[in-house]
RNA sequence: GGCCCAGUGGCUCAGUUGGUUAGAGCGCCGCCCUGUCACGGCGGAGGUCGAGGGUUCGAGUCCCUUCUGGGUCGCCA
């Protein structure tokens, strides 16, 4: 039976009360995490969001009335303790914060009684996501999980001060926006008042953050949720968190520079990281040809090697094929894995063809200088030797070779680089490499649409350098756009924006649209430059992917309140899920699904 | 849409080449215990093995389908 806590106020929370409290009475309350009854005596440890403090219940301290009811108490029922803070007489508990204390209760009373949890509420718990997505409420109890959302409410409040000191003005944007053909999939809001018309929920505040500076406001910022109707990933969730901003009368360096002093700070403050500065840079270029990736970590080397010329006229058709069809050929030296047993050299074979690869050449260069390899056959020993030198192989070393177009090689060696090094325990969560990755190409060849599509966003300016490319080389442009990545994990991006409204309809034309069909689609833009608009830049960090590695967890599930699962639905919500008649009449819209058919299903 | 992994009491798992009443730890329930903190002691309840179909004398174990969750490729301007 629950109790009012009338009359009682919390004094501390849990790990507030230390042992310079000893003596003074308290007032505590939280949930039961552990009930030892030893008879005559009976020890709580009591949870809150701060963690856990000891009560010890006796009769001649608290009273028949008070001992029969700590008697009957359970796991995760909430009380209120009243009491006095004592040092331990017994032994010390080293595992605990207010290890050296206790409070011997005086005054018990039972707020909430509780069923016992369908799993257990502890730290690195076992327990199946499944079961702990459909009790979130419960999962959020957890110490761990409280530690990650408390670790993402200090990187916001950081980020806001930080902001805030540099000029930084926090302005909203609109959530029911306009839908865009360009980028992701939308989530569509049917609109009531317009039948048949359709709200977007935003992809990113991109165009509104620009129109702020339009407006000028010079400097902003927002903490924003975006949303994107695409397949899930471990880092991906159809609603996540960015750190958006945008600002005016600047070029890259201006960006880079204020978001290095950002990411020192929170690192800093948050996780008492060390961030040096400057962060590292490499171009797009650079870090597709040395790591396959415009991601690339840089915590372990394995880098990729061209070997087009080496081998160009060996009798390895696999190679001479792919070099036929202007493709080529790379490796990567997995130094000192020479003995790697021929069932893992498989997996890593069967493991390359996920990413388009045919197949994975190995070379292991055995103690004694002698060679085992799937196609040293069909080279000659004078053709091995400059493969193996233009590796830098030396006795011991793994050497693996893809050879195919230039996409498929850096997909399938910039993957693998990382397979091997996760097997070898090589990712280090307590290492943190930061890397900015920039002049990305401004476009890229879509062949499913036969047309050129932005590789970052529409409003993307071309690199000075190379604007004159945009009429006879599109393909060659590069961009004034910019990544940060973090151990391998994109956690921004940016780029200047264009600003000209001449350039600006350039690129739409670039990109197959009509005038007619820009202005229709991004009018309000387009329209707005033509009344003063300042040089401008931005950048948006995914939130919940930083505050992921920040955590050291592998998944943005764990730092997410309630994130949803695979299929995009809320396990504990049940979301989304079917409306009744009455609401699609409302909004003239009928379903061309048969609602039994979905409920059967 | 493709590929891969997992699904056995409340939780986490074990179940040998298909073979008698499906096991363990934790949790839960009851009794006992005044210094426990992974408390302890004694006793107890609880599963038909995600679902459906098939092979077989016999299936948790093999096959097919399906559901649920995870990873990944495609996708994610």
């Amino acid at each position: 039976m629950a109790e009012a806590m009338k009359g009682l106020q919390r004094s501390h929370r849990c790990t507030e009360v230390t042992n310079k409290n000893v003596g003074e009475t308290v007032t505590v309350m939280g949930w039961v995490q552990k009930y030892r009854n030893k008879g005559g005596i009976i020890f709580i440890d009591l949870r809150d969001r701060s963690g856990l403090l000891q009560i010890i219940f006796e009769e001649s301290d608290c009273g028949a009335e008070n001992f029969a009811k700590a008697e009957k108490i359970r796991s995760e029922f909430v009380i209120a303790v009243v009491g006095k803070v004592e040092a331990r007489s017994g032994g010390i508990n080293e595992n605990l914060a207010t290890g050296d204390i206790e409070i011997r209760a005086t005054e018990l009373r039972v707020l909430s009684e509780a069923e016992t949890p369908p799993f257990p509420i502890e730290e690195e718990s076992k327990t199946k996501e499944d079961l702990r997505l459909k009790y979130r409420y419960l999962d959020l109890r957890r110490p761990d999980i409280q530690k990650n959302m408390i670790l993402r409410s200090k990187v916001a409040t950081v980020t806001r001060q930080f902001l805030a000191e540099e000029g930084f003005l926090e302005i909203e944007t609109p959530v029911l926006t306009k839908s865009t053909p360009e980028g992701a999939r939308d989530y569509l809001v049917p609109s009531r008042v317009h039948p048949g018309n359709f709200y977007a929920l935003p992809q990113s505040p991109q165009i509104f953050k620009q129109l702020l500076m339009v407006s000028g406001y010079d400097r902003y910022f927002q903490i924003v949720k975006c949303f994107r109707d695409e397949d899930l990933r471990a880092d991906r969730q159809p609603e996540f968190t960015q750190i958006d901003m945008e600002l005016s009368f600047v070029d890259v360096e201006d960006v880079l520079d204020v978001n290095e002093r950002l990411l020192k700070k929170m690192f800093e403050e948050a996780i008492g990281i060390d961030v040096p500065l400057p962060i590292q840079r490499m171009t797009y270029a650079e870090a597709m040809e040395r790591f396959g990736s415009d991601k690339p970590d840089v915590r372990f080397g394995f880098e990729l090697k061209n070997v087009s010329e080496v081998v160009k006229d060996c009798g390895f058709s696999v190679f001479t094929g792919a070099l036929g069809n202007g493709g080529s050929v790379r490796g990567i030296n997995a130094e000192g894995q020479g003995d790697m047993p021929r069932k893992k050299i498989d997996a890593l074979v069967s493991f390359v063809k996920d990413y388009g690869a045919k197949g994975l050449a190995y070379l292991a260069i055995e103690a004694d200088g002698s060679y085992k390899s799937s196609f040293a056959k069909f080279l000659t020993e004078e053709e091995l030797k400059a493969l193996v030198e233009a590796m830098s192989g030396k006795p011991g070393d793994l050497l693996l070779f893809a050879a195919d177009e230039d996409d498929v090689v850096f997909a399938a060696l910039g993957a693998l680089r990382i397979e091997i090094a996760k097997n070898l325990g090589l990712l280090l969560k307590d290492e943190y490499k930061f890397l900015w990755i920039t002049e990305f190409p401004l476009l890229e060849y879509s062949k499913e649409e036969n047309r050129y599509t932005a590789k970052h966003h529409p409003f993307t300016m071309p690199m000075d350098e190379d604007l004159h490319l945009l009429d006879t080389d599109p393909g060659k442009v590069r961009a004034k756009a910019y990544d940060i990545t973090l151990n391998g994990t994109e956690i921004g991006g940016g780029s200047v924006r264009i600003y000209q409204n001449d350039v600006q309809e350039k690129m739409f034309e670039v990109l197959g649209f009509t005038k007619e069909r820009a202005y229709e689609q991004f009018g309000f833009l387009l329209n707005a430059f033509k009344y003063g608009v300042p040089p401008h830049a931005g950048l948006a960090y995914g939130l919940d992917r930083l505050i992921m590695l920040m955590a050291k967890e592998d998944s943005i599930r764990d730092v997410i309140a309630f994130p949803k699962v695979k299929d995009a639905s809320c396990l504990m919500s049940e979301a989304p899920n079917l409306v009744e008649d009455k609401q699609l009449k409302e909004l003239e819209i009928g379903l061309t699904i048969d609602q039994n058919y979905i409920w059967n299903k």
